[in-house]
DNA sequence: GCGCCCTCTATTGTATACAATTCCTGCACG
DNA sequence: CGTGCAGGAATTGTATACAATAGAGGGCGC
C-alpha cells in the first residue's frame, strides 16, 4: 500500500501496541483517521489488515474493537505457532542457504549483544528475535505458510508493554537460536523441528508468567 | 459485510472459480465492478478479503491477478491442513458436544447419499464435506485455527472444474468421516488425529491425480 | 413505574470525482 | 538496430459527500 494506508496501518498499529487503545474499547474510523492524518478510505484498508492480524475485532455490527487477548487465546497462538514454525524449521533445515545462514549468525550475534549487560536492550532482542524468525520461515520456501505464520506473529507483540523477562530467559532463547543454526548446518530436520517447538514452548510460558507478573 | 461488498466477493469468487478469468490473468478494479455490479470500493473490500484467500494476488505494483496454484503450492496446501486439521481433530475429539456428534452425522449421511448411485453428484458431495470438516472446526474451540483454516480451505475450490474423481475415492472419504465420528465417540484424540491426517493426505492425491488426467 | 416504540444520533457502507502512480508506446538519438 | 526517454493511457489510491443501518435515549401508553 503507498503512503496514506501503510500511514494509516503503522499509525493505528501502534495506537493499539503502546497501549493508548485498552483492550475491548471502541475505536471508530472516524477518529482513526484523525489520529493517522488521513480520510476514512485508508483507514478502512488498514483495519481490515490490523483484522486479519486479530489486533481488531468487528462486531456482529461491524463497529471496531481492540482485540482482548486472555491466556488462553495466548496459549492457542503459541500452540499454533509451535507446530507451523516446527514445520518451517524442518524444512528450512534441507533448504537453507549459506548466505541465509550467515545471516542468521548475524542477527542472532545481535541478539547475544542485546542481553550482554545487566540491563538487556529489549527492543533491539525483539527486533533481532523476530528478523531470526524471518529468516528461517523464507529458508521453508512455503510462502503459504509464511502468509499464515505472519499473521499470527503480529498479535503477541500486543504485549509487547509487559516487559518483566528474566535476564536468563532471553539468554536461553539466544541459546536456542544458537543451537537452531547448528541444526541446520547439520540440515538435520528432526533436530531442527524439536529445537523449534521446545524454543517456542518455553517462549511462551516465559511470556505468559512476564504477562501475569504484570497484572 | 453489508449488501454490495458482500456480493462484489460472491460475484469475483464465482467469476474466478467459475473458470471465467484463467490463472495469471489481470483483472482490474474496475471490470470487476462491472462484474459485480457495484463501484470500486466494496470491489476493494471484496479483493482484499480473496487476497488474504489467496484466490487473488497483487502485483509490487498493486495489480490484480488470478492466483496461479502449481501442483507444489497444492501439495504444501494440503500439508499445512493436514497439520491444522489433525491438531482441530484432536481438539475437538474432547471437547464435541453431542449436538455436534449428530450434527456431523447427518451432514454425513447427506454425503454418503451423494456418492450412493454411479453417477455421484459431485456438489452435493462438496458442500457436505465442507460442512463436515467446518463442525469440526468449530468443535474444536480455537477460534484462530478456525480463522486459519478458513483460509487455506478456500483455495482448492479452484478447481472444483478438475471433477474427474473416481467414485470409490469419494465412497472411502465417506468412510473416513465415519471413522472420525467413531473416534469422536470414543474421545480418542490420538485416533481423531490419524484419521484425519490420512484423510487429507488421500484426498491430496485424489486430488492431484485428478487435476493432472484433467490437463 | 415499566415496557415499547419511535426518533435522533453515531457509525459504517457506497458512490464518485480527482490525484498519484505505473505501464506502455513511439520516437529520437546513439 | 537497440536503448532510453518522454508523454499519454490505464490503473490504483485518496478524499469527500451522501446513504443506510444500528444504537441510544426519551416520551408515551398501559
Amino acid at each position: 500500500m503507498s503512503r496514506a494506508s501503510e500511514r494509516a496501518y503503522e499509525a493505528i498499529r501502534a495506537h493499539v501496541l503502546s497501549g493508548a487503545a485498552t483492550p475491548g474499547e471502541q475505536l471508530t474510523e472516524e477518529q482513526l483517521a484523525e489520529i493517522a492524518g488521513v480520510s476514512r478510505t485508508p483507514v478502512r484498508d488498514a483495519v481490515q489488515r490490523l483484522e486479519a492480524e486479530l489486533l481488531l475485532v468487528r462486531s456482529e455490527s461491524k463497529r471496531i474493537f481492540v482485540a482482548d487477548w486472555s491466556r488462553d487465546d495466548i496459549d492457542e497462538m503459541f500452540t499454533l505457532r509451535q507446530m507451523l514454525e516446527g514445520h518451517a524449521a524442518e524444512r528450512a533445515a534441507t533448504r537453507v542457504t549459506p548466505d541465509q545462514l550467515a545471516q542468521m549468525e548475524a542477527v542472532n550475534a545481535q541478539l547475544h549483544e542485546a542481553v550482554k549487560g545487566p540491563q538487556p536492550d529489549l527492543n533491539a532482542f525483539l527486533d533481532a528475535n523476530r528478523d531470526f524468525h524471518e529468516i528461517i520461515t523464507a529458508a521453508s520456501h512455503s510462502p503459504r505458510l509464511a502468509k499464515v505464520l505472519a499473521l499470527l506473529v503480529e498479535a503477541p507483540v500486543v504485549l509487547r508493554t509487559a516487559r518483566h523477562y528474566s535476564v536468563d530467559e532471553l539468554r536461553q532463547s539466544a541459546r536456542d537460536h544458537d543451537e537452531l543454526i547448528a541444526a541446520f548446518k547439520a540440515g538435520d530436520e528432526g533436530w531442527a523441528r524439536a529445537v523449534m517447538a521446545s524454543h517456542l514452548r518455553r517462549a511462551f510460558h516465559t511470556f505468559a508468567d512476564a504477562t501475569e507478573a504484570a497484572d
